[in-house]
DNA sequence: CGTAAAATACCGTGATTGCGGGATATACAA
DNA sequence: TTGTATATCCCGCAATCACGGTATTTTACG
């Protein structure tokens, strides 16, 4: 269905500064039946003069390490991503700080392995990255979880009642008293008074600080 | 060392209300060496009013279906945590949409699995989460992935120079003009001529405004 | 060296805001 | 019934803001 020509074998390339450790990867694909470890590189400027001599097609699946000679993997998955965004980029490195997998997911790597993964964890992560999953390594997973979802205390509303809601709403919209008025079909008085007990409750007395405080703690 | 005494096996719990899957699981368990998968329960409420009598100390992993009667896994997931932070629990469910990942999440839960998983995999889940991993099956970590990591236009900063990001971060903390003027030594009338260029610059033609669009695109 | 950009400074005016009052009506709970 | 909360409305005034000018000095850079 939908055109979708099953491939005979995912081609997979690699870039690992390490010659003995590109090698060992490289050679438990050998002879794999769905996997063809078909180009390695030793750093990303070999990788980026390959592509663009067009000797042959881009591959399906890039192992990139990070700690590069040269440009970084970081900075090679964000430019390859620019110049071929098909290509499926898995990290594959060392580092496990934020601030690494952070960046590297950014850039638009699609998965990121630990090297200590075994062939089979690699294996597997190739079929999914080729599929369009992410296949994140679960100390990684754990990581990227804690960044976005960390425990955030249940989003003080500072007791707004609705209408007062409603209209700090507005003034993050960047209304000014009156046109929220007429938005809302009540009088200039009505919002004005609305808009002192926000701050009151808010603990503010301007209303920069209060649309900071409502966009930055999520009250609206 | 650290005094962690490893545990000779991990006890590990089911609340999902297919009698016929919740039995399925449990049997592929059965004699497993490392891991008892000693309790299941049909649904949210029977797993709490066990935990609250006491009749056995809590296990280290939950697995938690989503579509439950009754109390939905989410908010399963939110009260046990509240609860009893030290539970790992994996969402084991079929749904796969961003509301209920980015739910699950939220509240706590550290992995989420599908229920095509093979028991393989959910061995490795329940290894990996009690090592404080976050087991995550591909596919849902690439949503939760693009839920974040949107390639989003390169932080546009409307060619603020750097004086008047300065004064933009100033008015988001909620400073007057006045007060600018004298956090940076300098007169009234500079502050006011650099709001105003500011507010050139980003389109807006006020205050509130200008703060808004200053948090809601990360200029600061 | 020259020039463009950035930062600085000033003026005036009308609009808007922050905040101190106070008032009325309605609804809901004690 | 009597409060309490919410929403509505009004007044006034000092402070602040938005914005139209103009102009000087510093900095950056070819």
């Amino acid at each position: 269905m939908k055109g979708t020509s099953k491939k005979s074998s995912v081609r997979t390339w690699i870039v690992e500064d390490n010659d003995m450790y590109r090698q060992t990867v490289a050679e438990s694909f050998e002879g794999h039946p769905q996997i063809s470890l078909s180009q390695n590189f030793p750093n990303c400027e070999e990788l980026f003069d390959f592509i663009e001599s067009g000797t042959e097609n881009p591959p399906d699946v890039l192992l990139m390490d990070i700690g590069l000679p040269g440009m970084s993997g970081i900075e090679g998955v964000k430019q390859l991503k620019e110049a071929r965004p098909g290509i499926q980029i898995i990290m594959f490195t060392v580092y496990q700080d934020n601030d690494r997998i952070f960046r590297a997911l950014c850039n638009g790597a699609s998965g990121y392995l630990l090297k200590n993964s075994t062939a089979e964890e690699i294996e597997k992560a190739i079929f999914d990255a080729v599929e369009g999953a992410a296949p994140i390594n679960p100390q990684i997973a754990k990581k990227v979880l804690e960044m976005f979802f960390t425990v955030q205390p249940p989003a003080n509303d500072y007791g707004l009642t609705s209408r007062e809601k409603e209209i700090l709403e507005l003034l993050v919209e960047g209304f000014s008293k009156k046109k929220i008025a007429g938005q809302l079909y009540v009088s200039f008085h009505t919002v004005d008074s609305h808009i002192k007990n926000i701050y009151t409750k808010l603990q503010v007395n301007s209303g920069n600080e209060a649309v900071a405080k409502a966009l930055r703690e999520g009250l609206i």
